[in-house]
DNA sequence: ACTATATTCAACCTAACGGTTGACTTTATG
DNA sequence: CATAAAGTCAACCGTTAGGTTGAATATAGT
């Protein structure tokens, strides 16, 4: 994922949070530090080949980093990514509240044209 | 929808957000307040039955609720449900400082033991 | 040199997704 | 009452997603 649009990445990274094994990946990487993909499929009940493709997608969409150092990979969690979600929740708060503020400034001049 | 658990719901939320044509008819429904769904749907390049489809998915996992009027559906947007991804943003940001903390004590009592 | 380890790549399969169209149901309206 | 309007339902279709297996690649260890 290089220089997309906040659109694109606003998708990428939802829909890579949205999968509970990635999901898990991360918090796990969070907990543990950088760990090794083989380590980490380790965990759960599916083929290396399966989370090493989770990883890929999360890797795509910079939720995680890879630094490989001879034939290991170490995975390292990064939530920078989550702030551009954070921050299209609360622009969608202050557009829902900018809209309440003028229909009680509405509602409250109806009052004095009554 | 009816009492998933957590990781359910937060699976079902991301995945409806992670749809571009999903985060513009929750941005417009926060911005315009209650709307029917032809109202919607004359804003995007689709037929009505695929925003009746997107409707029915964000009405799904709570994103939105509706109210019916004779023939017509009111669609608001209802933003409670993005809590829950936020709490689990937060939850694991304070895994990852948890770790840190950890990681700097261990460091400074190795200084001592050196 | 041989073998084991760490990981990806490629092909495949099934289920889900996002869209379409056409028919149907229900409610308004002339 | 006939017809238009608001929406959904159902079937279909191409693409994507998440998983599998088997082979390939590259590095480490003996």
């Amino acid at each position: 994922m290089v220089e997309y649009s906040n659109d694109i990445i606003l998708t990428e990274t939802l829909k890579s949070m949205s999968d509970v094994t990635r999901r898990s990946l991360l918090t796990r990487l969070c907990q543990e530090g950088p760990c090794r993909v083989t380590d980490l499929a380790s965990y759960y009940d599916m083929s290396l080949n399966a989370i090493s493709k989770h990883i890929k997608v999360l890797e795509r969409c910079e939720l995680i980093t890879r630094k490989t150092i001879g034939r290991t990979h170490w995975i390292e969690a990064d939530l920078a990514r989550i702030r551009v979600v954070e921050i299209w929740f609360s622009e969608l708060k202050s557009i829902w509240e900018l809209r309440l503020e003028k229909l009680t400034e509405l509602m409250e001049n109806g009052d004095k044209n009554d």
